[in-house]
DNA sequence: AATGTGCCCAACCGCAAATTT
DNA sequence: GAAATTTGCGGTTGGGCACAT
């Protein structure tokens, strides 16, 4: 394991201060312990020390590294920015899609959520969820917990992010999906446009490392197997089962969202809110980009819409 | 240029569960 | 088995920054 060069303090003494949560800012006055931003030498020196001596107990490790911290302080730095395979940079669309879906399920499940984001800390899906997606809410006047926004979320933020994905995936582009992000990013489009189709919940099929996305481990889920990122739409929203997972299979059974919004008898008209109407006025109106970094995706005459359509429902 | 406003995100806090003594 | 301690989680805060006024 590399060691980094350090200036701080690694004198490696095997002298342990157990602190108890109730006593803790007693002690950070007898210590003098630090709190705020950490800089450049107490990384160095808790990365050093770690990379000699492995994390866990994490208070004497705070003291025998020399660090002014609480063993909290330096375990939150190490796991959510320190971690060699910490994962920097902007949440990307497939990130996202999954985000929106795995908080459909579990809520505020942050720790969970981050299990299946490789790289990801929760705190940073935290922070993704609060800043973003709850600026939505907040730009519709509704709670992010009600069903009017989360019907938003799925049956227009999310398949938006599909075909965004889909068409980043474009033979015309540079990128190309895997057979597993494409089948992901079919299956939840499919699910979303029209749940009618059959939703029977995971199944136990995984990709192969070959043709997953990603290398990560998947995690239980009750007794069934989630799969990282893109794959896990995949299990999640099931359909005739079909374990061919290549490009043609997809694109034969795949209806698209704007087929599905044009159906008169479609599934969103019988829950009364005009997804029709109002795909065609995003549309009019370049309003609806899949809620991604942009900050303008909703202007007042959008919001002004959506509150309408909502307030029908 | 100064001030206000909102966003982003690192870090802290309190609590509960898990583990150790 | 009980108490002490550690670990992990979700909620919250506050500083820095960018942009608007």
């Amino acid at each position: 394991m590399e060691v980094y060069n350090s200036s701080g303090n690694d004198d490696n003494n095997n002298s342990s201060i157990q602190v108890s949560s109730s006593e803790e800012e007693e002690m950070m006055m007898m210590m003098e312990l630090r709190r705020g931003p950490w800089t450049v030498e107490e990384d160095y020196t808790l990365m050093n020390y770690i990379a000699k001596n492995g994390e866990g107990r994490w208070n004497s490790l705070a003291t025998s590294a020399g660090l002014k911290r609480t063993g909290k302080s330096c375990r939150l730095r190490w796991l959510n920015y320190l971690r060699p395979d910490v994962r920097r940079g902007n949440i990307t669309l497939e990130e996202q899609l999954l985000i929106l879906e795995l908080h459909s399920r579990w809520g505020n499940r942050w720790s969970k959520i981050a299990q299946h984001l490789p790289g990801r800390t929760d705190n940073e899906i935290k922070n993704y969820w609060r800043t973003r997606v709850q600026k939505h809410a907040k730009q519709l006047k509704c709670d992010v917990n009600s069903k009017q926004f989360k019907d938003t979320m799925r049956y227009l933020w999310m398949p938006r992010l599909v075909e965004r994905i889909q068409a980043a995936a474009s033979p015309s582009s540079s990128t190309t999906l895997t057979a597993a992000a494409a089948a992901a990013t079919t299956a939840i489009s499919q699910a979303a446009v029209n749940p009618h189709l059959p939703v029977i919940g995971p199944i136990n099929q995984s990709f192969t490392p070959e043709n997953s996305s990603t290398g990560a481990s998947s995690d239980s889920f009750g007794s069934t197997q989630i799969s990282p990122v893109s794959d896990l739409t995949h299990e999640y929203y099931s359909y005739p089962v079909n374990n061919n997972h290549n490009q043609d299979y997809y694109q034969v059974n795949q209806m698209s969202y704007q087929d599905s919004l044009t159906s008169p008898s479609g599934y969103f008209f019988n829950q009364g809110l005009d997804f029709q109407a109002m795909e065609v006025h995003a549309h009019n109106n370049q309003w609806f980009d899949g809620g991604d970094t942009n900050d303008n995706l909703w202007n007042a005459e959008d919001i002004w819409f959506l509150q309408q359509q909502l307030n029908n429902m």
